[in-house]
DNA sequence: ATATAATATCAATGTGCATTGATATTATAT
DNA sequence: ATATAATATCAATGCACATTGATATTATAT
């Protein structure tokens, strides 16, 4: 019989923290969080604290924005990135599961 | 200025917890992890709780090991995995620093 | 000596994904 | 209307790395 961290149900929670691990497992979008966990800020603001071109900020903005970790709202012509607290929570205490 | 986790110094530690992040972001391996939490397993042992080639079984067992996460030694035909505790900590450690 | 069990290694393949360069969108200011 | 600032999107490229199949190694048992 396969160990209780290797049962159906419990892999598919495995399987979500697995993905959570790979959108953080990226310098660039860990900095990020790190970042927003300071302060929400415009992307201009989090560009200036990375060494990236200004498309690449974006995109992996978007990764960490349709992962659910941080989400945005305009303001006049910039946008204001934040962490979203609640799911960022959520996969924490996920990870902190498999990893004790 | 740059923000305390985008410094020299600090942008040091975020690479070696993006580093330890990468190696665990792998199901098998995150799942490898997870069964060694329970006891030091043989190969054998493990590989019956993942569903995977042998191979590739080895395969993972030797990252995890040549990151340090894990260490084994020799039981006649066996081989015997355990993790390597005090390293598995220092990581976990060095990551929440980044995801408080 | 030979066979078998347990594990590791190696070369080849394929794929996901970060990166780049160019262009589009949106809002404000002149 | 036009220019500029801030941000997003898109297509193309390249690379790291998981996977596969085959083979090698090591130790025990017969």
């Amino acid at each position: 019989m396969k160990l209780e961290c290797c049962k159906r149900k419990t892999n598919s929670e495995l399987k979500q923290t697995v993905d959570f691990l790979k959108v953080i497992s990226e310098e660039n979008r860990l900095k990020i969080l790190c970042i927003l966990q300071e302060r929400e800020m415009c992307v201009c603001e989090i560009w200036q604290n990375l060494d990236l071109s200004q498309n690449l900020v974006s995109h992996h903005l978007k990764v960490l924005k349709d992962f659910g970790l941080i989400k945005s709202y305009k303001e006049s012509t910039k946008v204001i990135y934040a962490l979203d607290h609640k799911n960022f929570n959520r996969f924490k205490k996920s990870l902190l599961y498999f990893i004790k």
